[in-house]
DNA sequence: ACCTGAACACCGTTCAAGT
DNA sequence: ACCTGAACACCGTTCAAGT
């Protein structure tokens, strides 16, 4: 059942667990998370559903605040990669596309995580409001420079913000209903490059002016497919 | 300090209240609910800051969760009320429009309680799942028929999608940082009828073609100041 | 190293009783 | 009508103790 896979994986700054109840601690938790809520879940049943007691627990996480920041710590330790990457790249449209298309993949793999932490976003805002509560603005202030350069104005930050949160947005709010994953995909990708496409910093005239033939129309429509 | 305008307001479903000791009390929770996230707030605090116990809060309310569908309710209200009257109108692009203004301005009016209502959505999210919990969900969807009409294709309706939540994402995001509301209330509505405008039931060319002057780089840029 | 049993303060909710 | 005081079951957390 909870088998994990044959060859051990490479050991990361948590210590390796060999039973792994923590890791079944965490799946669980994810799964109650998600479908009842942080607060309205208790480690009671976390507890009851692997068979131990509630203190049992506590030998792994030290809180039921950690439970929950570590599986954070997976997600946007991702989306971390994904910007400390962007802003070694250099600036062109190549590297915009790029990071939604990346961005957009984390969403996709991390979705039953994503849903969760979206849902509970008051459970990550603890009283000190110094680190976390700002999880989700932190990053999208980053991923809002990568996609405009640090002068943009305020209509193309907020392009570039929709273009981001719709990537995510649109694939929450779909994602259920639709049988064809893929063509999401690109429908949300499409939004998105609209969004962003002439971004950047302010570029010359790449092509000589004179011959604009319909340059409207093939744009306007999502034509993804 | 608490002190109502001199002319009654008029009534409501509600009973009237006379001493205002329900409204003080939905006051006092939608800060804390803000500030502290709705399961972190406790019924002691909300009784305290007004110099009452804990008890008599239930004089006013059947529980807690009813004093966070008291204010679910008055805002909900307004958006049901938008989709009630673009559902009676027809489906115009200047009705379209008119939806997505008007809904900003419900997010913008509503801004403190919107603001509550998102980050704590899991709080909405009853362990009976018929009705609440997919109270946004169900909202944006209505939202997207009336801007694309019932027959849209994905893309079609992913681009409502965004431009509408757009709306609201971004006014939440900026909100606290600009000092000029008036030119963040543009920029995002000119993303949103980006997003919007060629949408609808299929239309015929509605000017003579021939003079497509400069038809793209006048929309590209958010030339809404 | 991994887990238990019992205790702690606090929570939302109820209810008889007061004015 | 409006509010109190005391009780209820449940919660997250701690800790000495077991293996």
């Amino acid at each position: 059942m909870s088998e994990a896979a044959s060859v051990p994986p490479a050991e990361g700054q948590e210590p390796l667990e060999r039973g792994g109840t923590r890791a079944r601690i965490q799946a669980v938790a994810v799964e109650l998370f998600t479908e009842q809520g942080y607060d309205k879940t208790s480690l009671r049943e976390i507890a009851e559903r692997l068979g131990v007691t509630k203190a049992a627990l506590y030998y792994h996480f030290k809180s039921k605040d950690d439970i929950l920041h570590s599986l954070v710590d997976d997600y946007f330790g991702q989306v971390d990669a994904l910007i400390a990457w962007g802003q070694s790249q250099r600036r062109t449209a190549e590297v915009r596309d790029e990071i939604l298309v990346r961005y957009l993949d984390i969403v996709i793999g991390g979705h039953q995580v994503y849903k969760m932490l979206h849902q509970n976003q008051a459970a990550l805002a603890g009283k000190h409001v110094k680190e976390r509560g700002q999880l989700f603005r932190e990053r999208m202030n980053s991923i809002i420079d990568l996609l405009t350069g640090p002068g943009a104005s305020l209509p193309e930050r907020v392009r570039a913000a929709v273009a981001a949160s719709g990537l995510s947005i649109g694939w929450m709010l779909f994602h259920d209903d639709t049988q064809d994953p893929c063509e999401l995909r690109s429908a949300v990708l499409g939004v998105a490059r609209e969004l962003t496409e002439g971004a950047g910093p302010p570029a010359v005239a790449l092509r000589p002016a004179g011959q604009d033939q319909e340059p409207a129309a093939a744009r306007t429509r999502g034509s993804t497919r």
